[in-house]
DNA sequence: CACAATTCAGTTGTGCACAATTGAATTGTG
DNA sequence: CACAATTCAATTGTGCACAACTGAATTGTG
């Protein structure tokens, strides 16, 4: 079915594409940041820039490592994600005083303001899922047994 | 809970971090990428390559636009990984004859002997996943719908 | 047949991810 | 207290993703 005129299969089963749980994940994880785009493109942001957004509109202000704890990304990934935040006027860096290592991250107030704008995008996402909420409830319990397993492996 | 010594909280309940089954999704599957690593690592390849080796080893040759339409690529992603494995002596690159706008990608006969070695890989990675068959195969398909819907939404 | 529209692969530019490294600040230990 | 070990953010380098564009080849239509 989806073997083209002319290619030879000589697949063996274990590996069939279309078998594989991480293929399916991989592939439903960037068809939410593209369902994403539109919505978030009217913020200015990119998908892993809003999330660091909803860690900040959570609570505020927080460290470099912090929020790099919450998101599971290094300070190699967000420290220019930061910059550009910074850049676009959402966010503030600032060096702590009582520990020098630390860099604080505040909310500027049209960061603050933007969570505004953001409230509808959950609900839209979720819309446009075409899960239940029982179905969708149960794929982040599932995702999320999963991820620690997968973490606790290596 | 997750707050922070410090940090004042005011998020919304919807934008909440920890109920985003596509922040779940996100970790997940960065989460799998991240098992699959040391694995792949003893082939030589990435995430995205060894998934390009699936495709070939299913069925060869395939055009760069079939490769693309497998995964869900466009050539802006693929021109520049299948050169890498064509670097790598996997993979050959040839123009068709019958249509010259056309790349066919074939295997190399080292190319085609990796299969052998990734054969295990499957079987390792669902041992990590730390679910029984039957949530896989759900899982599996949730994300297929999901996933489906979420590209019909735009 | 002519030529506009489409298909196809590649390139350029931006922004993640992540490994590896750096250098400064802090903590732990003898 | 001294200094080794650790923590923290930033930087560098590689490899995806993806939008926008280019140019060549093919297809569709008048």
């Amino acid at each position: 079915m989806t073997t083209p005129e002319g290619a030879r299969p000589h697949g063996s089963e274990a590996l069939r594409l279309n078998r594989q749980v991480c293929f399916a994940m991989y592939s439903a994880s960037r068809a939410a940041t593209a369902a994403y785009r539109p919505m978030l493109e009217e913020l200015g942001l990119t998908y892993p820039q809003y999330l660091a957004m909803l860690v900040l509109w959570e609570a505020e202000p927080r460290s470099v490592r912090e929020l790099g704890e919450e998101l599971g990304l290094d300070s190699g990934t967000l420290s220019p994600l930061l910059k550009r935040l910074e850049a676009l006027g959402l966010v503030q860096r600032r060096r702590s005083a009582e520990d020098e290592r630390r860099v604080e991250i505040f909310l500027t107030d049209a960061g603050a303001a933007l969570s505004a704008k953001a409230s509808g995008i959950p609900q839209r996402l979720a819309d446009a899922a075409g899960l239940t909420p029982a179905e969708l409830d149960q794929l982040r319990e599932t995702l999320g047994r999963l991820a620690s397993a997968l973490q606790a492996s290596h």
